[in-house]
DNA sequence: GTGGTCTAGACCACG
DNA sequence: GTGGTCTAGACCACC
């Protein structure tokens, strides 16, 4: 039912929605512990490494801190993180619209697509 | 009151989305050469290399080829390249408001974005 | 039953790709001329475009040239073109080759894909 | 003995090749920083400007990813860049492949090429 | 003549 | 500090 969450990308990107989403919407709580590494591998039967990379990334887009020894949390200032984020990607998004319609594709034809997403 | 050509676009960006839209209007055909690095550093006032690094790009791109000692000349198969960029773009686009749309905003502010473009 | 002639080419290549086979296969001799733009249009069933930069195309790799308001005419040098032509792929093959064993990709399995072709 | 790493290439060729193979091998990690422009000009004694049109086309081909004002990591997804690149060169290589058996090429010629590669 | 590479070094924007 | 852009100008290989 959901946007994203398409069933060919990599198990890791599959993992990352999945936490993504469950922090906003508020599943997951600032400062709150995530499941260990090893429990998660276990839990969703992947290789270790394959939660590692997807928790790693996750810190690195500032969703989640890591302590080492201790686990991984969600971040604090989890509504900047998201405000920062939406901003890139509208500009993002307007940077591919520019250059669709430089392709002579034609704005209703680009808004058909956004309302069939 | 075109889309792309910003003023605060690098010089190189600049030549290159105006050597696209001569293609895409088909004042440039397929098979035609370009002006020589040299030539077209002279008449839009730049350094040589600024001109190389538009062709490489260009070429990069697919929507040039260039013939070591004879010059640049616009690809033969241009529509194809256009049809496949339409498509990278299209599916850059999909996923851009795939993002968005967890990251709560909504539809009618995305359309409302690119009515705007 | 032959190696290229894909169906999902564009036309244009395809009719390249017929014409340099007849070439090669010596139906098509030296200097013999070739169908008009207009004969070829009408018994392919495609436009007369098409046909034009199929000619054009072969003309700029050597095959053939073109004698205005007379016609398109198989190169007399057609062997020196088909033995440039070979060390222009053979050196291309050499790149390819070398590429794909970076990315580790065994010798036997690429022998294979040649041996399928 | 290695395949690539020819002397003839292009300084900055040769810096694309010999990162891809550190990134290749795992000496280069996911995430992990690269030497920032400067640092990699002084060490390999060239112009900043010739790491910079290196790293360019390394972030162009999917394998870094450039932070502005922070600098180089290797991609996340390195392994599908890797896998993308063999599709895209072992598509490369069949039509080369083709074009060869059309001008009438023994497949044991080719396959030699391959074996003295 | 053509494009391709490379140097030396300046200036900018970002954080 | 980082990468990004640009200039001025040299030298090479190809044809």
């Amino acid at each position: 039912m959901n946007s994203s969450e398409k069933m060919n990308d990599p198990i890791y990107v599959q993992i990352i929605e999945n936490i993504k989403l469950q922090i906003l919407k508020g599943v997951l709580k600032p400062n709150e512990k995530l499941s260990s590494v090893r429990e998660l591998a276990v839990l969703r039967m992947v290789n270790p490494n394959t939660i590692q990379r997807a928790y790693r990334e996750l810190e690195s887009e500032g969703y989640i801190y890591t302590v080492l020894g201790k686990g991984n949390f969600v971040s604090e200032n989890i509504e900047q993180i998201i405000e920062r984020q939406r901003k890139i990607l509208l500009e993002a998004l307007r940077e591919k619209v520019n250059e669709l319609l430089d392709l002579h594709i034609k704005k209703e034809d680009i808004i058909k697509i956004i309302e069939e997403s």
